[in-house]
RNA sequence: GGCCCCGUAGUGUAGCGGCCUAACACGCCACCCUGUCACGGUGGAGACCGUCGGUUCGAAUCCGAUCGGGGUCGCCA
């Protein structure tokens, strides 16, 4: 049908004769002489239409419309002096076209599709496949494919192997909420979709691969956000007798190697990746997902302020709260405006308020007077403890402190999204930088207060750190887990663990999380078994490739790497899914509705 | 589930109680134009302002509900 891509060609291609297809990105009619810019998979090429030397040909194009699809048969020629176009790849050159044929007509697109104008996210995804074919979108799913591609390469290169493991699985109790699928042969019975292959890949471990892994889709029935659909792909990893810096250092190596590969425009910081304890993420930044590529590092002002005066930061105390902030460069300048917003975004985080500490003038805070100090408590502190607040938080003159008093998980979590904010305000991030970093040392439990019970923080296979276990008992807070995040830019791109492999650690942990035994066998008898059968220690991770491939886009959204999205109410508005069924299909699936979409 | 934002020609926006029988840009249609590349020029068609209800002499503009989209908290082992 073609004998070129036209997108592909150059000046060396000059004089020989081609036969292009694609579609009108655009065309320039001159009454006359008209143009059309062809575009296919490969890029964008110029044909020109004489009408002179091919009337019928020229003929055509006057009929022809934007995202038209034509056959163009012609000739590569250099194109005149002073028409050269530099911002083109195919800009040396023009096709002269002597026949020309229209394989299909096109309705004018719902939104242009030769431009990268902002459209509706709906009507994007209404018509998802012109959305496709604009260059933004055309692009993010060749990165994707490179990506998903290099690390198929890297992990074959390393002796793992890809298993496929179930789609259709057992419900578990713990995590995400599940997708349903009924089963037909078992009346009422029903099976899950895959939150992650968790059990099987280790089940894989247990049954010798040693080195397992598999670009795979998960499912979880939760509320969605930029950074989650409800249909998502893991890259799955798992590695027979290793320890944390095996892994790490797999996940370190892997994604190093895929940014300098797939996204050498950004910078990594040299050197390792960082790696940092989940208690110290939060104690500097708030955070078990920091955006390194800015400072702003939080400091503990609770020894400066123990006789203080000040009946908010002495209650906070007196609790056993701290005082906590960190200084903003330069921020002394904030206007009122702005010192508002940030105290009305830390009490809709769930502060009582802010403490706002501006230094007026220049140079280091030595002999700092009270009267350079603009602040809501001026009153309660001396100029001396203003230095010393400063001092905590290394600020000079011109700086801003925010300071937050309360629990450590109240000030962790307001301080974290003061900082974001503020880093977005002054455009602290570095667009072209990747800051990688691993969080290790996660706590093993958290309590929920509306489950009242204790829930695992990351899995219920994750093993705990062996020192820790005697806590589990008295303080199941402090038990740390064994498992670890890989974070970039404020994003958790993956997380993993060291497992567990021993049959009676496995029910310690499930007895801590109110799984009597009983329906510890029923739910994960099959785990406990295949455990009692030589398991080998082991370990590995799962990175979400829609942000991988995200971060390494530089789009915000995952929505923009994914071909076919789902909406924030996890539905597609291009087919229509979900839908009510057929009767017939409900009943052969044995399920009755009990509240229908009401009418 | 809570809170917040958005919903005006095909697309993106403006208008935010009477001057709106709704404006601008791009797109679309027609005509003109033989070297453009976001081609240019002239003219034209196109929305009753998501839906329903209310307030008002009068609503795109105010209020309520509802639907849809988005953000955020909860949630996401």
């Amino acid at each position: 049908m073609r004998t070129h891509r036209g997108g592909e060609l150059r000046a060396e291609h000059a004089g020989q004769p081609v036969t292009l297809v694609g579609w009108v990105h655009r065309r320039r009619d001159h009454g006359g002489l008209a143009f059309v810019d062809l575009r296919d998979a490969s890029g964008i090429v110029q044909v020109v239409f004489h009408p002179d030397s091919a009337p019928e040909a020229a003929a055509v194009v006057a009929e022809v419309r934007s995202e038209y699809v034509v056959r163009i048969v012609g000739e590569v020629a250099l194109r005149r002096p002073g028409t050269e176009n530099a911002e083109m790849p195919t800009g040396a050159i023009e096709v002269i076209a002597q026949r020309a044929e229209v394989l299909n007509a096109s309705e004018t697109p719902p939104f242009p599709v030769n431009q990268e104008t902002s459209v509706d996210e709906m009507m994007r995804l209404r018509y998802r496949y012109l959305d496709l074919r604009r260059e933004r979108m055309a692009q993010n799913l060749r990165l994707r494919h490179r990506i998903v591609k290099y690390m198929r390469d890297y992990f074959d290169a390393r002796d793992f192997i890809e298993v496929e493991t179930p789609v259709l699985n057992l419900a578990t109790p713990e995590g995400a909420r599940d997708y349903l699928v009924p089963s037909r042969v078992h009346p009422g019975h029903f099976y899950a979709l895959p939150q992650s292959p968790q059990q099987w890949k280790q089940l894989l471990m247990v049954a010798g691969v040693e080195r397992y892994f598999q670009v795979v889709k998960c499912y979880r029935d939760e509320d969605l956000r930029a950074d989650r659909q409800p249909e998502f792909t893991q890259l799955d990893v798992e590695m027979s007798f290793v320890d944390e810096d095996d892994v790490l250092d797999v996940m370190e190596d892997l994604y190093a190697r895929l940014a300098g590969e797939s996204a050498p425009q950004f910078a990594i910081p040299s050197g390792r990746f960082p790696r940092l304890t989940y208690q110290d993420a939060m104690e500097r930044f708030g955070s078990d997902k920091p955006d390194l590529r800015y400072g702003l590092e939080i400091r503990d002002l609770t020894p400066l302020v123990t006789d203080t005066e000040f009946v908010v930061f002495r209650s906070v105390i007196t609790e056993g709260g701290r005082i906590r902030g960190f200084a903003v460069s330069g921020g002394a300048e904030t206007p009122r405006r702005g010192i508002d917003a940030l105290t009305e975004l830390a009490k809709e985080t769930g502060a009582q308020g802010l403490v706002t500490v501006a230094f007026g003038g220049e140079g280091t805070l030595d002999g700092l007077a009270i009267e350079d100090v603009r602040s809501t408590v001026t009153r309660f502190f001396s100029a001396e403890q203003f230095a010393a607040f400063g001092g905590a938080c290394e600020a000079k003159r011109g700086d801003l402190l925010l300071i937050a008093a309360g629990p450590d998980a109240l000030t962790s979590k307001v301080l974290d999204v003061l900082r974001r904010r503020v880093a977005e305000d002054r455009d602290l991030a570095d667009p072209n930088v990747l800051a990688f970093a691993f969080v290790t040392e996660f706590p093993m439990f958290e309590f929920s207060e509306t489950d009242s019970k204790w829930n695992a923080v990351h899995h219920l296979f994750t093993s705990p750190f062996e020192e820790d276990m005697a806590l589990m008992t008295e303080d199941p807070a402090a038990v740390r887990s064994r498992a670890y995040d890989l974070i970039c830019n404020g994003w958790e791109i993956g997380g993993g663990s060291i497992r567990m492999h021993r049959r009676e650690a496995l029910m310690r942990v499930l007895a801590r999380l109110g799984i009597e035994e009983q329906e510890a066998i029923e739910k994960f008898g099959h785990m406990l078994e295949a455990f009692t059968y030589g398991a080998p220690p082991h370990g590995g991770f799962a990175c979400g490739l829609d942000r991988t491939v995200a971060l390494l886009a530089g789009e915000r959204d995952i929505r923009e790497v994914i071909a076919f999205p789902k909406t924030k109410s996890a539905s597609d508005v291009m087919t229509g899914a979900p839908q009510p069924v057929r009767q017939a299909q409900l009943v052969e699936a044995h399920i009755t509705v009990v509240a229908p979409p009401s009418v």
